[in-house]
DNA sequence: AAAAATTTTTACATTTTGATGACAAACTCG
DNA sequence: CGAGTTTGTCATCAAAATGTAAAAATTTTT
């Protein structure tokens, strides 16, 4: 389980992000100062640390210039916390090194929505995999899919849809969870736009010589599922 | 369909929210002070609760911190409504436990999306778990069912049924439990429907090779049974 | 054995749900 | 800037699922 180190000030809003974030899959780690802030990342050595721009005296920007400068702690991505105003902190922040931004106030939603984004990025092995089922290839590297030697055109939605599903075959998924884990967890769509990309995507997997479309199933009142398991294919 | 309970003090806004709301999608309830709210909340359990939050003497405040103190309203999500300038407000809102806020003046469509987004998380995703009898397999996570290596093909409200059963063994449930538990608590449907389902299972559990139907047995008198007892399953 | 009670089947109208094609807005890339 | 993609939404069609009523079958009671 990834762990986040809020640093913040305020209690208030260290715990609002701490209840946020432990609800739904990350471990909390807390500091009220820049210095509390900098043990910790060398001892515990976080994944992301969230980090108020405006603590007291301004030590955020020296906190985060004194992570980029060495080595142990250069790699650690980090989402400035910002009051919407501020616009030149966030150029500010960008510059020395932050991975993100996020203003105050924000949806707890958002703020998971981009630590999973920052995750991804940072932990390209989870990404840049390779998934194949029977002559069906996927290569998160060269982001392409191959059906044998021919190669499948998708759009890039396609694209994350298939992977995501490839990443977790033999299991449902409803168009809500889908939504949440292709599209992100903060955007507004429709939940029948999941059936039109799915559509897209078989029609592409539909090929001459084979069928790959038969892969992607659907289940009737439950959503969406990946298998080869009874297709000929696995 | 949906419910949205308005609480607002302006008749003049609850009116505006409701005629976007009531375009054939939700239906809407209006409160116009937190305690006509908290009533209508607790009475009539809407789906999702929009919260002005400059009612007369910050009433508002106090409103959903008693809603996210009581385990009968825990759930319910909150959506904040509030001035554009106020951003403090919205940092203590999110603090206090509101799911999404969104700044007035705001267009209907906007709303739309973000009511949306929050009914479509707040639904409660299919149990997955496993269950296995002898040979007969039910899967939900990928929502399959197994006899042996033959895949049987149940309907959406018979996989449930089935999933209930095997859940619950050696036990006898009466079709109005039945109805309660697979159906739903407040839904209106005939008893003798549970027959039916009853049977359409036990045809799809009936195989060349072997006859699983025995598994769900008739009690005269007093309901179904699933119980692997006596049939030489088990 | 007949009647009553209860369950199983069948058939069917209605409602839900998913697939599909079209379209306009947003976005991309040269 | 524009031509070509990509994306989200909608309207429509087809298929599947559902609930109900009623007939048939079964079990229990009288």
């Amino acid at each position: 389980m990834p762990s986040v180190l809020i640093v913040d000030d305020e209690l208030a809003i260290r715990d609002m992000v701490r209840m946020a974030l432990e609800m739904d899959e990350f471990v909390c780690l807390e500091a009220g100062s820049a210095k509390d802030a900098h043990s910790i990342i060398v001892d515990d050595n976080p994944d992301v640390v969230l980090l108020d721009w405006m603590l007291p005296g301004g030590s955020g920007i020296d906190l985060l210039s004194r992570l980029r400068s060495e080595d142990l702690t250069r790699e650690i991505p980090v989402i400035m916390l910002t009051a919407r105003v501020a616009e030149e902190h966030i150029v500010r922040g960008l510059e020395k090194g932050a991975d993100d931004y996020i203003t105050k106030p924000f949806v707890p939603r958002e703020l998971i929505a981009r630590i999973r984004t920052l995750l991804r990025r940072s932990k390209p092995e989870l990404n840049a995999e390779r998934y194949q089922v029977g002559e069906l290839v996927l290569d998160g590297t060269s982001h392409r899919v191959f059906a044998g030697s021919i190669l499948i055109d998708l759009g890039p939605t396609e694209f994350r849809l298939l992977l995501f599903l490839m990443k977790h075959p033999e299991r449902v998924y409803s168009r809500a969870q889908l939504l949440d884990h292709v599209w992100g967890a903060n955007v507004y769509v429709e939940e029948r736009t999941v059936d039109v990309h799915i559509r897209r995507l078989r029609k592409a997997l539909q090929l001459p010589s084979t069928d790959y479309s038969k892969l992607v199933q659907t289940v009737r009142g439950a959503g969406y599922r990946f298998s080869p398991l009874g297709t000929g294919f696995s």
